[in-house]
DNA sequence: TAGATTGTTAATCGATTAACAATC
DNA sequence: TAGATTGTTAATCGATTAACAATC
């Protein structure tokens, strides 16, 4: 009866989790376990039980006393929220160093997310080839995410052609962009932003190294 | 007199938003601009004010009524809390397509990151070129980190290769693990680890696209 | 002066953890 | 049965935001 039975606002912090726990059952696939505990993710992931219990009742999807979770089960409503069932379609836009090392790397393609593209703006990089495929120019982007159905855009990018970049693959008609380059986006509505930063996780990183430096004790 | 002169424990929030200041102001670098405020800093970054005030309370550094704050001044603490003034040198493991684009990407350089080697197990690959470097056997690993002085190790291995590489690194005596390696690590004392994964950040967006378009209001 | 902006306190909001009844 | 584990509530903890006095 309660309209709560529709799918409800998942936290960010808890997909963020949803993600790792995913990643770990991922681990588990050629092993024969049938079943895992909270404790058991708790402690692979460094997180409480009572955590990832809490996270998994945002599910769709129940445990089992004195066993746990069911693996496969649980990959599964992992893979529902988290859309690597969906078979989603992504063109990366940007084909220096970075982007052409994301178009190689098959960890995409093992978690459900097809590249089926790769563009750029430069004459000098437009036509060669990247693994299987070519280097093609931005002005074919609409075209190929129109014919593919591509929902997602990674933007690798230097700063100054990201918004620019950013927003040829939103009028191309892409939902998500997953940002890769320092420039802040905003998205218009209805278009999700997740930025990724090399350097902004470096800069975190020595952060904290310093204040470990100056209290070891915590 | 107060002990609470020394550096305070910062949110790591907090850090993850004072490199996206640095960010900021970086791209204000060639301009001439002097002066930033709050309200300025928020909305190019798609914060409160209230949050930018907030954080940069954190630093040793003050702002000016009526101005803001002093552009140059914030990038130098900030610098000094993100360590990009230390000349951090850094060696990435793993000479896949990643680690290779990594060690070609010069904004960890221009950050004030420095790669100084590349490693590898595989014989296929050590020895090769990537730019300037040479792939280095892992058993190179702890002379270059004690004869450079490297601080942070940059892992870019496959997830089952992970633990052992990280223990390599430790071992030889990095400090600090940027890891893009899909395996969860648990540092020992002294050593800080932070993740960096594009898998679990597609993963991220292609979830937040989904619940958008179950509920498009949000 | 009036207006703009900081720095900081207090209020709000949200996320994590502890605890425990229910269950097998 | 006893023991292990879930699901969920309530308590705690921490982060964000609002508000405003102080200042130039």
């Amino acid at each position: 009866m309660s309209l709560d039975n529709r799918p409800h606002r998942i936290p960010t912090p808890v997909i963020r989790r949803l993600a790792k726990y995913m990643g770990h059952l991922r681990s588990l696939r050629d092993e024969t376990q049938e079943w895992v505990s909270s404790r058991e993710l708790a402690r692979a992931l460094g997180l409480t039980d009572a955590t990832v219990r809490q996270d998994i009742s945002y599910l769709d999807f129940s445990g089992r006393e004195k066993f746990g979770y069911e693996v496969g089960g649980l990959r599964r409503v992992l893979g529902d929220v988290l859309g690597v069932h969906a078979g989603r379609r992504a063109v990366i836009v940007g084909a220096g160093n970075l982007g052409r090392a994301l178009a190689l790397h098959d960890d995409f393609a093992t978690c459900g997310f097809d590249i089926c593209g790769i563009f750029d703006v430069s004459s000098q990089l437009i036509g060669t080839n990247v693994g299987t495929m070519v280097v093609q120019d931005m002005a074919a982007l609409p075209r190929i995410v129109g014919r593919h159905g591509v929902e997602i855009g990674i933007l690798a990018v230097p700063a100054v052609a990201a918004r620019t970049a950013a927003l040829g693959l939103i009028a191309a008609g892409v939902k998500g962009i997953l940002n890769l380059a320092s420039a802040h986006l905003s998205p218009p509505p209805g278009v999700v932003i997740v930025d990724a930063r090399l350097v902004e996780s470096i800069q975190e990183l020595s952060a904290l190294m310093q204040l470990q430096q100056q209290r070891p004790q915590d």
